[in-house]
DNA sequence: TCCTTTATTTAACGTTCGTTATAATAATAG
DNA sequence: CTATTATTATAACGAACGTTAAATAAAGGA
């Protein structure tokens, strides 16, 4: 227990690796030099580069997401989405890796088909959430759609700054933006 | 004239295979053989990969960009974004290939870090040209540099979805989007 | 015509890749 | 103490990679 389980601190380098590399461009034997143990002990707890790289996206990336999605608790509606962006900031490296190589399969940058299914499948989902979360808040809106889709729109920006492009953004940044898409809801 | 013939060809299935492997994930050889031509022909005309990779980014995708950010004529400036937006559905294949290339190096999921340096001098000039544009419309509105970050901000996911995802976006829903955030401006 | 330059190919070099067969070690249980 | 199982390492396989040397073909003046 002192030591790391070597399979989760493979896991972690290769997430390193393939967010920095690319999958084509990672190599076994550079994760198991990082590792710092032999080559094979890779295939010891993988199959193969794929399972790897699938399990890191299938279990930790969506993982991420259902966490992130689900720690709701709204009192006024731009506080709460400005804290769902702006805690983005303070994820540790590895969650910010793992969220920046989903994001990296949900744009068919990397991964094969079959994750992007699980991505599109991921993808419906998202605007009947928002559309439910903004729903009491939309009395005096009538374009109700299209400001969901646009805040929708406007939140996957600011998530590909914070954790694709690795930048900080500012709270007010954060609130000021969502403000002007929401500033008919009360 | 045939030399330019192959030479071109070349390219453009580079751009293709760039775009679906990765630049790890293509090689010379599948370049050659989708081009029906040897092998060291690629290195004819080109000095090695990376030279092609960087041709590609330094002079298609740029020139992409500027063609795209010079053909302003503005009457009203919803109408203006609108079909600077709408009008990325109906590029070429090969120049969504070319943008969706670009962007990927933007977000860094490919190249290296010369290219990046490129696309961070690009990304300066954004706010600025849109601060200028959008000016004479901000009489009546207070949080004039807001807005302008949250339209490119909104812009830029539209351009992901339409160039990166390969989304089909229609003209009404691009402009009830732009619409929200200038919602203040005449 | 011959010669020089351009375009193209065949064949191979050395390297690195993903993956595995095999063996050695450590841990555990009986 | 021994038998069995769980880990780890050495060494190598065949395949594919980026790249180049060398030879050949085509073209175009002189």
């Amino acid at each position: 227990m002192i030591e790391k389980a070597l399979r989760e601190q493979i896991k972690e380098v290769a997430v390193e690796h393939f967010n920095t590399n690319g999958y084509h461009g990672t190599t076994i034997r550079n994760i198991a030099k990082d590792v710092n143990c032999s080559l094979p002990m890779i295939y010891y707890y993988y199959k193969n580069k794929k399972e790897l790289f699938d399990e890191i996206i299938k279990k930790e990336y969506f993982n991420l997401l259902e966490k992130q999605a689900s720690l709701l608790k709204i009192d006024n509606i731009i506080n709460f989405y400005t804290k769902f962006i702006y805690d983005l900031n303070s994820l540790s490296n590895y969650d910010k890796q793992v969220y920046r190589l989903g994001v990296k399969v949900y744009l068919s940058f990397d991964g094969d088909e079959e994750l992007m299914n699980h991505m599109d499948e991921w993808e419906k989902s998202i605007l009947p959430r928002h559309c439910k979360i903004l729903k009491p808040y939309m009395k005096n809106v009538n374009n109700e759609k299209v400001v969901v889709r646009t805040l929708v729109h406007l939140l996957e920006t600011m998530i590909i700054n914070i954790v694709v492009k690795n930048r900080y953004l500012p709270e007010d940044e954060i609130r000021e933006e969502i403000s002007i898409v929401l500033q008919n809801c009360g």
